[in-house]
DNA sequence: TAAGCTCACTTGTTATAACAAGTTGATTGC
DNA sequence: GCAATCAACTTGTTATAACAAGTGAGCTTA
């Protein structure tokens, strides 16, 4: 009934942490002090130190140690949408920028076909960014624009954010379906996030219609969720 | 340069998945077959499949073998917020209960007591409801409700849920404001939801105000991001 | 003094080994 | 035939061992 020995060390931890025996930042104990204060192998102190990085606690740096994770996060205002991140991040304080990772036509999946209004296989611009949040990154972005625009726009795009490029070009983005889902990093993902494998991300799915009710774009933004969080104020159903 | 040997393996078995060679249900290779078809430790192929586990790809039983989890998520609407869960779940289909585990009143935790604008420590009723759908754990919801609201609804929150029961005794719920963040099952979540220790957890935090603009109860409701995701739709800002 | 090397310490990867505990199906005993 | 037992499978926990690889401090050498 007694829980494994690898959870009573990470929950005595955990417990430290919260408590504040360890601030944001510390060193927590090595894995070779876990082993004689607790009298177990390496194999489960290592587990131990496992548990506290899956919860997000704690990043492990080889050479280095373990550390306690800082929590400290942007929020997004969902009440005026996702479309101008780069203003909604100055005015929290946060430099911004991003980096283009691909900018290149494909075949639409089906999914990104279905969300376009257009033939499966149909050509669009698949455009990957990384965002930058004080220069630590904090989100990746996959876009995929309609081709004419892609065309259009592409040497703008891999310097500019998509949607206040289109607006100066006379393409509002009017309306906004999205969905908020959490998913975990696959290996790309927690090498582009620098986030151990498997760790918490929010995603930001979106499909983005110009004012003649037309589809111009479907993408996601998934981003580190001890680093995003969305707000929404709302008044309640009658 | 190359990965290691647990990351080849479980990268090469989540395309396997993703390429539909094992489908929604279907059982893994055990960790013996794993063993042999690699040439590898029992350690490494372990590694392999708590990687799989860590994304939220498969699921493990003890005497059973490893399965391929399925997805198929619940979508809130946030356009119109949160509130009447019952009628959301059963547009959709699902069956939905819920478990009242905890009812009693508690001194006010420093953050529950700045959203309820009450002092520290006040007395308020902290509620702790398991929601269920389709029968199985979905999702846990902690609300704190303010003293007077709790006492006199006592009976009737253990069995129906809040809004509707407080909007049938004459306090609507006007207004709400609710942040959406995503974080890592503890030692207690993983229990409840029935999910591994770290797993990726949806979180909807709201504070809740009746017509009057005070604010009426603080809580979270925190799903599992397998079956789970919020939806907006929305005019873009001007 | 400054550059470079070495060494001690860290986490990361991998192997072998053993026992615990849950599941399932076959066998045995009544 | 039915029930109980057992054997063979599964994953879970834990120990010991070794080497790889990144970091940083201190020493050595030019």
């Amino acid at each position: 009934m007694s829980p494994p020995l690898h959870i009573s060390i990470s929950e005595k931890l955990r417990h430290q942490i919260e408590a504040g025996v360890y601030a944001a930042g510390d060193r927590l104990p090595s894995e070779h002090q876990l082993m004689e204060t607790f009298s177990v192998s390496r194999i489960t102190a290592r587990q131990a130190v496992a548990n506290l990085v899956s919860q997000g606690l704690a990043i492990a740096y080889r050479g280095k140690g373990v550390f306690v994770t800082p929590q400290k996060k942007v929020t997004y205002s969902l009440s005026s949408p996702l479309v101008f991140l780069e203003q909604d991040m100055a005015r929290q304080g946060i430099a911004f920028s991003f980096e283009n990772l691909v900018f290149e036509p494909v075949a639409a999946p089906r999914d990104v076909a279905v969300a376009l209004g257009i033939a499966k296989a149909s050509s669009v611009y698949l455009q990957k960014k990384l965002f930058r949040m004080d220069g630590a990154a904090g989100a990746v972005d996959v876009t995929y624009l309609i081709a004419d625009l892609g065309e259009r726009f592409a040497p703008l795009l891999e310097q500019q954010m998509t949607f206040p490029t289109l607006a100066e070009h006379g393409i509002p983005i009017d309306c906004l379906d999205s969905v908020i889902e959490c998913t975990h990093a696959d290996y790309d993902l927690s090498g582009y996030l620098e986030v151990p494998l498997g760790h918490a991300l929010m995603v930001y799915r979106y499909t983005a219609y110009s004012s003649d009710r037309q589809p111009v774009l479907h993408g996601s933004t998934i981003s580190r969720a001890d680093r995003f969080c969305y707000s929404l104020s709302t008044r309640a159903r009658a």
